[in-house]
DNA sequence: CTGAAAGCGCTTACAG
DNA sequence: CTGAAAGCGCTTACAG
């Protein structure tokens, strides 16, 4: 592979000059501009980022740690990432951890070592410490939906999200709700559940713990939730569930137990996966701007990268908005 | 960040020290390997992979270019790749295409000036000679799909799954059968089509172009192609869809217009994504290992960088099976 | 058993 | 208007 010493050479001209006129930082004659140009090309160059990350001391690479790519909220806050890093000229190096503390101290560990200008990282809960060398290294991190002293973030207002689709439960007349949360970690489920527990008790309704089910954020479970749920001696007239993947879970054991959503049964789920419009029924949900999420976290942590001080720590906080499809209706 | 020197001061020993004892690389007396590591701890060192890259002349970093890693089927090879990657110890740059040649291009290019050791390339058809620059510079492609000369590839058998596809809507009954078409590109779609197509001609059924529609793999234009059967003067009696997600498009609009499937319409797709299995009703299809070909890819990949001669280019064609789940049924 | 030194391929003051 | 040289942080022959 051609070097920057090759195309000095071809051209004439010193390696400095050959630097100048590809990255545009000083005058170069017109002559001299050319005979570099027609060089580079002849060889096929392409300057090494390696090298040129070396001496400028970044690498206008990012590192993304999510639990599962092919979770369909996670793929589309990838998405939103990925194209707003590509915008900036940035590249963004995938880590699935699987929620495995050993696979995310493995990734960290490498992005580290890449010298990553930055990462994104949601996914467990993972102990501040660990977070901690990024910081100290300054490099920065932003999280999702996660709290954490001096690491910016955007959160969810999952209360709220919670209670909402409670509400709308309760507003279709419905009392006996059950509820599919996923798995026991501090912020992101259990505060949806706090929210529809709320709702209840602002109903006069007494919550019941047989009504509500663990999931783990799949399909599947939410199958099992469903079965669990049918099991019950007077089952549940709507469920609202902690995400959209565990609801279409949901659906897909209560069609096949010949149960019909709504009719018999109602279903809300949480997220608004794009997938969400196209189940049978199109399925009514608490919406979350995915995509744009992406967006601004891969910005603020653009704007961590910028200024590298430890400017005031960030929180942005998103508020989900319900929307009504097909999958919830009145109680009978 | 510490670097190396900082570590051989603190230990007292030189720099080649360090990067040995780091390294495993030859034999350091216990002693000075303690101090090593006891100042590598103390300064919280990480080695500096683009020092090492630049002299190694290995990045342990492997590209991979998707239209789109929000699609399922793409979310799942990226999976399968990643996973692969990372227990053989290589990063993955994740990066959107959109089919967009030039965002191809801008990729292929800034993968290139990251001295990736190879790429995982799968998208539009770009004319050959836009991989050559990878092939010359000696940086391993692999393909999906895709049959380009010199280049490793696992490649899908379109036409069996197509026919096998139709072949069973026959044995059903049907006769008059819709195929939702890729967009028009040479191999995945058309292969699918033609043997969509054979299947027809072998059971003496005329082909008939108004029962072709053609969408662009999104759930989305499968609603639209089934807006489109639906307005036929006699509609298709079942639908052959080139992949899972125009399918579940498809059943979603069908359901809207009060069209039960499977009892008024069979649909049929194709990939098998894992969502499939969680419709409403669940998803006939040509299933295809995805996950696996995802890892392969990687093998294949690996492969290629580990033995930097430019060996026997290598093919592998993976068949579909014919999954039966419950949207297809015999004619009424 | 360990160190000094060259080199990987760039950028960027410093000079003229 | 352009070049010589130092330096980014490692690995790896070469020596002893």
């Amino acid at each position: 592979m051609a070097t920057i010493y090759d195309v000095a050479e071809a051209a004439g001209v010193s390696i400095s000059t050959v630097s100048h006129v590809l990255n545009e930082t000083r005058f170069v004659s017109e002559n001299t501009r050319a005979k570099v140009l027609e060089a580079v090309t002849r060889l096929n160059y392409h300057p090494s980022s390696l090298a040129r990350a070396l001496v400028r001391q970044e690498t206008r690479t990012i590192g993304l740690i999510v639990p599962d790519n092919v979770n369909p909220f996670f793929a589309e806050l990838a998405r939103g990432i990925e194209n707003h890093g590509f915008q900036a000229g940035y590249s963004v190096i995938l880590c699935n951890s699987d929620r495995s503390t050993s696979k995310e101290l493995a990734y960290l560990e490498t992005l580290l070592s890449k010298r990553v200008d930055g990462v994104i990282y949601m996914t467990t809960d993972m102990a501040t410490d660990r977070l901690m060398p990024f910081h100290e290294e300054g490099i920065p991190i932003v999280t999702f939906d996660r709290d954490y002293d001096n690491i910016d973030s955007i959160l969810l207002d999952n209360f709220q999200g919670g209670y909402d689709a409670t509400r709308h439960l309760l507003e279709l007349g419905h009392t006996r709700i059950g509820c599919i949360a996923g798995p026991d970690s501090p912020s992101r489920s259990s505060d949806r559940v706090r929210g529809y527990r709320a709702a209840l008790e602002e109903a006069h309704i007494p919550y019941n713990p047989d009504l509500l089910c663990v999931g783990d954020w799949t399909a599947r479970s939410g199958q099992v939730a469903a079965s669990e749920f049918l099991r019950l001696p007077v089952p549940p007239t709507a469920i609202f569930s902690c995400n959209d993947m565990m609801a279409v879970g949901a659906i897909a054991f209560l069609r096949d137990r010949g149960c019909h959503v709504p009719q018999d049964i109602s279903v809300i789920g949480y997220d608004n996966i794009s997938l969400s419009a196209y189940v049978c029924p199109p399925l009514t949900t608490i919406a979350t701007p995915i995509e744009q999420i992406g967006q601004g976290l891969c910005q603020m942590l653009l704007d961590c990268i910028g200024e590298k001080l430890p400017a005031e720590t960030q929180r942005v906080t998103v508020r989900g908005a319900l929307l009504v499809r097909e999958s919830t209706a009145q109680v009978t």
